[in-house]
RNA sequence: GGGCCGUUAGCUCAGUCGGUAGAGCAUCUGACUUUUAAUUAGGUGGUCGUGCGUUCGAGUCGCACACGGCCCA
């Protein structure tokens, strides 16, 4: 075999394939086997829609001409005549065609087609003795040869691999994978809307950076040729946000992904997509009060109901939305503990000692009071519920509060027992801000690949005023997993990251 | 990163104590003009994830690796 063939070499297949090549090779010697000259008028789904509960007699008195188009994932042949089930993107519809009425040939050749091949047909509706309702075909085209076999057509396509790999045969063979991405498309464009109905604007910002900011993550890093110069996959939208509040737009939001460099799981893919959005003369309490009806919202609005379950637990969005902080949510969920234990960076080292919590020497209570809360507190939220107060040493970016500086106005909010947003009131005091990055370019320099770079033109920014704001973040891929009841993130992302084959 | 489980026909899955590789669907050849995973008769189809080892003999036992799933960090 010569080289410009090797890449079309069909080293992986197998009889199946091949005589299905046969059969495209005959089309092709026939003329065009991909004819695209056809007009699909009717989906699936509208017709019964439109005609479904009209009973047999009525179709005998009323002449409805359809032209439909799809896959063919069932077709049962008898004899002289044959039933086939196509899928569109509505649904299904079932073809009825008789050899009397299509002629010898195109009969015998429509009883040859395969499988998953896509094909065209125009004729009337009615319905069968057992009421289904059916095209009662006169003309019927193959239009695009089917090269390879589909999964079975009882048990479908069960591999996780093989439905994360591809895609496609998963969509195609599994209505509820359909579904999930419908829902997670509505989603989207529930929160877009929720948004710009509050007068908000819709933004883009970079992805390729020079400096990743705004969160606290490993990037990916690229190289950019012309300016020889490294960049940065964005960790965040965050700095570039808060700019353009600096700029003037009170109101932004970005809805776009993320990248950050770590491993994957069922909860992590390498990008994501989140939700941003920054309202200037506002507080996290007001955005605590904006994410409970956008919750509140989607549930009811986009799902159907304000309860909800996922894997078996049921939350509720109706009720208001439990709020507490992160101090009284340890002693809540600790009640051995004292708060004399949590308060003191000695007492709150020997707790996280005793739950087995690995600790650096760097570590400062506020850290250690989170990794206590993350250890013991988290999986517990399941409920819709906001969590307040975080220290300010894992909060670099935010407003620190103004009776007790070791905290910040922050809030985080979960369901489930997993973090979905996290918001604040920001650090608009350019000095303070300048501070902080020092801090964090130290704990770099001290080894931590995760602390954030010093982004001196963010800085600039806001020595020039930014007013008084608050920003959250909500993650989009597991607010779906919520909505969609999916235990893996690979659920709700179409082609998720894996391991090459 | 650690533990457990999985990988056999295009798909869904069996495979006993280590002794010639199995079923259903799909596909091919027939029968069949209202089926519903159509029914029905017959046939084709395998690098048992990869490699090494033990053995007269490995889908099966051992080791390593790859990919995946679940749980944990």
């Amino acid at each position: 075999m010569s080289e410009h063939e090797t890449h079309h070499d069909h080293h992986d297949e197998n009889k199946l394939i091949t005589q299905r090549r046969d059969k495209l090779a005959k089309l092709r010697e026939q003329g065009n086997a991909f004819p695209n000259d056809v007009v699909r008028e009717h989906k699936a789904a509208d017709l019964h829609k439109e005609y479904g509960e009209h009973d047999k007699e009525w179709f005998e008195e009323h002449a409805i001409p359809v032209t439909v188009a799809g896959r063919m994932m069932l077709q049962r042949v008898m004899g002289k005549a044959s039933f086939a089930t196509i899928s569109d993107v509505s649904g299904r519809i079932q073809l009825y065609t008789q050899k009397n009425v299509l002629g010898d040939e195109v009969f015998d050749d429509y009883c040859h087609w395969d499988l998953g091949d896509i094909i065209w047909a125009s004729g009337m509706l009615f319905k069968t003795k057992t009421g289904e309702l059916s095209v009662k075909v006169h003309d019927i085209r193959l239009l695009t040869k089917s090269l390879r076999p589909l999964p079975e057509k009882f048990h479908g396509l069960t591999d996780h691999e093989q439905r994360y790999r591809q895609r496609y045969i998963d969509l195609i063979m599994n209505h509820d994978t359909r579904d999930a991405f419908v829902m997670r498309s509505k989603i989207v464009s529930y929160i877009r809307n929720f948004f710009l109905q509050r007068d908000y604007l819709e933004v883009e910002t970079p992805m390729l950076q020079v400096i990743p900011g705004g969160a606290v993550a490993r990037p990916f890093i690229t190289h950019h040729n012309a300016l020889d110069l490294p960049m940065y996959m964005r960790i965040a939208p965050e700095l570039f946000l808060k700019r353009l509040v600096v700029g003037g737009f009170e109101r932004v939001f970005e809805i776009n992904r993320n990248f950050r460099n770590e491993g994957l799981s069922t909860r992590h893919n390498p990008e994501f997509t989140m939700i941003e959005f920054y309202q200037a003369y506002a507080t996290y309490h007001d955005l605590m009060d904006l994410t409970e009806s956008l919750m509140r919202g989607i549930a009811t609005d986009v799902v159907g109901s304000h309860e909800i379950t996922y894997q078996g637990e049921t939350f509720d969005f109706d009720k208001p939305f439990a709020r507490m902080s992160v101090r009284s949510s340890i002693l809540h969920f600790n009640p051995e503990l004292s708060a004399e234990q949590i308060d003191t960076l000695e007492g709150a080292r020997e707790v996280a000692r005793k739950l087995g919590i690995p600790l650096k020497d760097g570590y400062g209570l506020g850290k250690v009071q989170i990794e206590i809360f993350e250890k013991t507190v988290e999986h517990r939220l399941l409920q819709p519920t906001f969590i307040t107060e975080y220290p300010a040493e894992v909060s670099p970016l935010a407003r620190r509060n103004d009776a007790n500086p070791f905290i910040t106005d922050r809030f985080e909010f979960f369901v489930g027992g997993r973090e979905i947003g996290n918001g604040f009131s920001e650090l608009n005091d350019a000095e303070d801000q300048a501070e902080r990055f020092m801090q964090q370019v130290a704990d770099k320099d001290a080894g931590d690949d995760e602390a954030m770079h010093f982004d001196a033109d963010y800085i600039r920014a806001l020595e020039y005023g930014m007013p008084p704001t608050a920003g959250e973040g909500i993650g989009i891929d597991r607010l779906v997993m919520l909505f969609t009841d999916a235990p893996s993130i690979r659920d709700v992302i179409l082609f998720p990251h894996m391991r090459p084959e």
